[in-house]
DNA sequence: CAAATAGTGTCTCTAAGACAATATCAC
DNA sequence: GTGATATTGTCTTAGAGACACTATTTG
């Protein structure tokens, strides 16, 4: 036996304690709500996924899809393997947000959780999970800042409203953290994983990182635009878009039918 | 005995393995090489923190410092008291860089490690540890890409020089990911980290963020222009750089002194 | 034709990059 | 004065934002 293999075979990791690690995910699509006018394009809408807690603690509360990391896959399958269990679908896109690891953070133990962002395409999803079972629901997403650093997560299913309120703390190449100030009916942390999923999120669709995921391979160059004013929570002249984003797609051949109105190129991601 | 306090204790998070946690922190700091000539400005250079590791696994290769997480803190807390523990010294920034839980990273077993950039200001460096450990060192650090997507990861102290090769993988959020081709001297994924690390250093050295961390109180904006063009492995024109910069820094009334040549206004940053 | 969206052209203003010119100190 | 750096000015060009205008479809 070699002087190395056999000091593996006798180390020991027992001297230290060990969290449990988790993967919590932050998963969104867009919600597309018809409007009354035929000629009129649909609405969009950011929709948030949420699982209602049966049991202790937070009963009752609502909160983001997770689980627990096995031995023989990294937190990033851990995240994949749950969005997928949790809504039978693959994600276009999963990016880390970062480790939660306040030690009170969950009153169950020693539990840090590693979070993300997942993004469905909007194609792909329509009739399926969260809709039908009562316990996992899609909420519409509105998050604002206040005049000050304070910041209001609002979420709304049906006649169902959670509210949240957040305070702005520190930035780290980008990254906004934040405080809880009130965490309404969610559960855990949740309110300040959603809070800087968002803020991600909107600094990623900034240079077009993230938009193409919410939607299906072809697309307008209008519902891309309504993917970027509905993330950012903005209004953008169609010319400059147009111009801005020429360079991170090329032309098809086909065209949108039957809207009432002019039909629009479709276009794919380069 | 309340229903939710009943169900806590009996609560049991036994039933998964648990990994144990790490923080592995990149440590940097500006290296000032005084030059032959006492007219010429002095150079500086990037600098990183290694230690020997003086028994299995990776004997006699040079890691990352770091350390367990303890049930009492957070992975940042946890970062901090590493390198101050390391260095003695209370670094200007810590930043995450992800959370690296490839299943089989450490022969030891479960081990994942959430990895960090920290950066230490010059003036309170110069002759502090890592420099008489024998088992602690700071290597000047060159990262360059190739033609292709691979990047050639230098790091050199004296006679002593560790080279590593890495392939650019997926890049999400702005954060980019490598895998190793060769990993050189350097212990576990060390490599791999140390090159997000300096990736996601250059993308926030962009607009500003972290360039400051590596000076004193008050400098000059030659020195802070050394510092992005160090980080960033690139050259600027001074009047340009000094029209960009101009909103993040604020004016002192006083100046550098006996440099043989004109002295420089110092600055504070804003 | 009316309503609605699709798509183009152009003006202004700002910021980035390149380069030239001037200022000031130690010796 | 010389050598080195510090600091300012200005020209050109690229891109963002605002706005006006044209094009195309369905009913």
């Amino acid at each position: 036996m070699s002087e190395e293999s056999s000091f593996l075979s006798a180390y020991k990791l027992s001297d230290y304690e060990r969290p449990s690690v988790t993967a919590d995910i932050v998963v969104l699509r867009l919600r597309t709500e018809d409007s009354e006018n035929y000629r009129q394009n649909s609405n969009t809408k950011l929709s948030l996924l949420l699982i209602k807690r049966g049991g202790h603690p937070f009963k009752d509360c609502w909160a983001l899809p997770g689980g627990f990391l096995n031995p023989d896959e990294t937190i990033e399958q851990c995240a994949l393997r749950e969005v997928e269990e949790e809504t039978s679908l693959k994600p276009a896109s999963l990016m880390s947000i970062g480790l939660f690891s306040e030690p009170k953070r969950d009153p169950r133990g020693w539990i840090i959780s590693n979070a993300f962002v997942s993004v469905l395409g909007s194609d792909k999803v329509e009739q399926q999970s969260g809709d039908d079972a009562k316990d996992a629901q899609w909420f519409d997403v509105s998050f604002e800042q206040d005049n000050e650093d304070i910041f209001h997560l609002n979420l709304s299913y049906r006649d169902t409203e959670l509210k949240a309120t957040l305070k702005e703390e520190n930035s780290d190449f980008g990254m906004t953290s934040f405080s809880i100030i009130d965490s309404g009916e969610l559960a855990f942390d949740h309110a300040k994983i959603i809070a800087k999923a968002l803020t991600a999120l909107r600094n990623s669709a900034k240079d077009f990182e993230v938009i193409f995921d919410f939607l299906p391979e072809k697309f307008t160059l209008t519902e891309l635009q309504n993917v970027q004013e509905t993330i950012m929570n903005i209004s953008i002249l169609s010319a400059n878009f147009r111009r801005k984003v020429a360079g991170y797609v090329e032309e098809t051949d086909e065209y949108t039918q039957g809207a009432g109105h002019r039909p629009a190129k479709l276009y794919k991601k380069r």
